[in-house]
DNA sequence: TTGTATGCGTTATCAT
DNA sequence: ATGATAACGCATACAA
């Protein structure tokens, strides 16, 4: 073993080893060139023997580097949902300007495509060092990913995941195993042979491979566990846009099933169905959904809706930040993947979630 | 409004303003004295006006102070429940390590009062700058919390609450609340009246008023749903000390409750009914218990306890280091009380809450 | 290719 | 009671 040495290695300690200035290690240490080759396997050598670590503040403080993160996200106006990884950015903003960092925000209408575009276009053209973005868009996204990779800029991706063109990292859910502990609430509260509806409310065909993996997940469970002849699972794709064909259909299900006793809301729109029922005045059909969204708790805290598997959306967002930051600022190795833990909500152990408490992100 | 000045504020532009030397902005940041009072309170004004901000970086460079914290808790090799706040203190420590803050860890039998009498008068020879501890013995406590009240050491506590002599802050659970959301799972899975039972399982009595609090909040979930007269509630205390003691009492209840459904262990030993239930071959008694201990994780893994509630155990350790650093370190306000999530454990979602990753703790 | 000097914002040590 | 100045460890611009 060689000694724990006590005292802090610096640059100015390697460089007396070296026999060289400080100027040259800190080339090395950068990879700034313009160094000879064998001095700088020398003082590569010295710096692991020495184990030098640099010190952090000691950076921020030498360098007047700024650091400019783009975050790429849709306006909260159009669905609650987003607020939350708003609120996680500014988060990460916050700790995290003492090190040079400011995040631009550029929101977009999740409606339209043709905004995407145009707030990426925007985007691109301030140069970022970095980029934080939901690419709810396919299509259109892949372009500005080549352009990013083209261009060295890193992105991070949050809760929706597309592999091409290797971003730095994921952050977000992992909607299979997401499905798998809705399918054991079910389970837990169901002990009788019943019906179990899928229900899927799309506002857009975004998340669509989302949902594909909930069902999955939720389907998986009763197969595992041979569950399967107890229970007969229904699927259903609503839409809001026809209020009048989301009642119908779902008087239709309801009518014809009459053992309905669980439907699992694979979208953040569980309040609808909650609504529903209540208009209906049926009781005897339990409810799970996803996000702690206004209208979500409204229902869950009157005991319409059982369970919320909570996504962290703000938690998405800081640590989509905070990833970048640890890249690029730090220069640290980053996961690849990133889920956020699944939070199973109920009415009593709501106010940990929703609470406005800043640091309910650390990782310990 | 005044104008959101864009630059940074340093010392020296207080300084200049206040027609004063660095230093004896210096002196009035810090109380250090030797400032005349027109001077000071001249000072202080031009420091609100201006919203001075210290450069955190620049302070720990320019200082050589160095902090030490002391944590009191107790041997994990005597109840695995105690390993997890160990490794979230030395998470904090690694995370503070650059702010110049060391802990020394001060371990102690949990099961011999004087061992931890011992240990926290040998922790007060060494003069910390704050100390975090779990106070699971409340008259060999109260002596050290005098002491350091008068030595001016801020203490925090964690897992274990007394209010005497103003702790800095308390971290952990909400007991009451815990039990609230115990019941409302028990009540979500068993729609039939049936008999419930609360199992107190001491190995100590150091955490009574835990258990008490657990208990009433499980008790008032039913009472304030209306929910009284459908179903029993049996309460037992049961001390592993002796085995067959044990098993008998169980044995007893077991046999004269034909109706028992569900049972709710208000301790880390669900392990030990689900053992029991394990050897009886019985199958229809489903349980809900505390903390990812090993032993519990296995029947939780194997479906013969249905929830497990986490207290947060990482956490408490590592927000425990974090409120001393806060305050004695960056001299910020903290929050007397700190609870920490009531997290629903299922065997479907386990990976996200004992994995080893270190930044599952950050307060977003 | 290499070394030196200056500055970052703060603290701490001297003089005055 | 006050002011000037040298660290702290690193980055950077410039000199050699």
């Amino acid at each position: 073993m060689p000694s724990e040495k006590n005292t802090i290695v610096r640059i100015k300690d390697i460089a007396l080893k070296a026999k060289v200035s400080t100027g040259t290690v800190d080339r090395v240490i950068h990879n700034r060139g313009r160094v000879a080759e064998d001095v700088k396997e020398r003082v590569l050598k010295i710096l692991k023997e020495l184990n030098y670590e640099p010190n952090l503040m000691a950076r921020m403080l030498g360098s007047k580097k700024q650091y400019v993160f783009a975050a790429l996200l849709p306006d909260h106006a159009f669905d609650a949902f987003w607020l939350a990884p708003k609120l996680g950015i500014e988060k990460a903003e916050r700790d995290l300007k003492q090190y040079g960092v400011r995040v631009e925000q550029y929101v977009f209408n999740p409606h339209d495509p043709q905004d995407y575009v145009k707030k990426a276009i925007k985007l691109t053209k301030m140069q970022p060092d970095g980029v934080l973005l939901s690419p709810i868009y396919y299509n259109e996204t892949l372009p500005f990913f080549k352009k990013w990779n083209e261009a060295k800029i890193p992105f991070v991706l949050f809760n929706t995941q597309i592999a091409d063109y290797d971003p730095l990292s994921y952050i977000g859910q992992d909607s299979y195993q997401s499905g798998l502990v809705a399918a054991k609430l079910v389970h837990y509260g169901q002990a009788n042979p019943c019906s179990i509806l899928i229900a899927h409310i799309d506002e857009e065909i975004n998340n669509a491979q989302h949902l594909v993996k909930k069902e999955q997940g939720f389907r998986n469970y009763f197969i595992q566990n041979n569950l399967s002849h107890h229970y007969n699972i229904l699927r259903v794709e609503l839409n809001r846009s026809s209020q009048s064909g989301f009642i119908k259909k779902l008087d239709e299900i309801i009518e014809s099933t009459v053992d309905l006793r669980q439907i699992f809301v694979t979208t953040s729109q569980a309040y609808d169905i909650a609504k529903y029922l209540e208009q209906r005045h049926i009781k005897n059909i339990r409810l799970i959904g996803y996000d702690l969204i206004p209208p979500n708790l409204y229902y869950l805290e009157r005991g319409d809706i059982s369970f919320l598997i909570n996504q962290n959306p703000k938690g998405q967002g800081y640590w989509g930040i905070n990833q970048l930051a640890e890249h690029i600022v730090f220069k640290r190795e980053v996961p690849i993947l990133k889920y956020l833990p699944l939070d199973i909500v109920t009415a009593e152990n709501l106010n940990y979630f929703i609470d406005e408490k800043d640091d309910a992100f650390v990782d310990i």
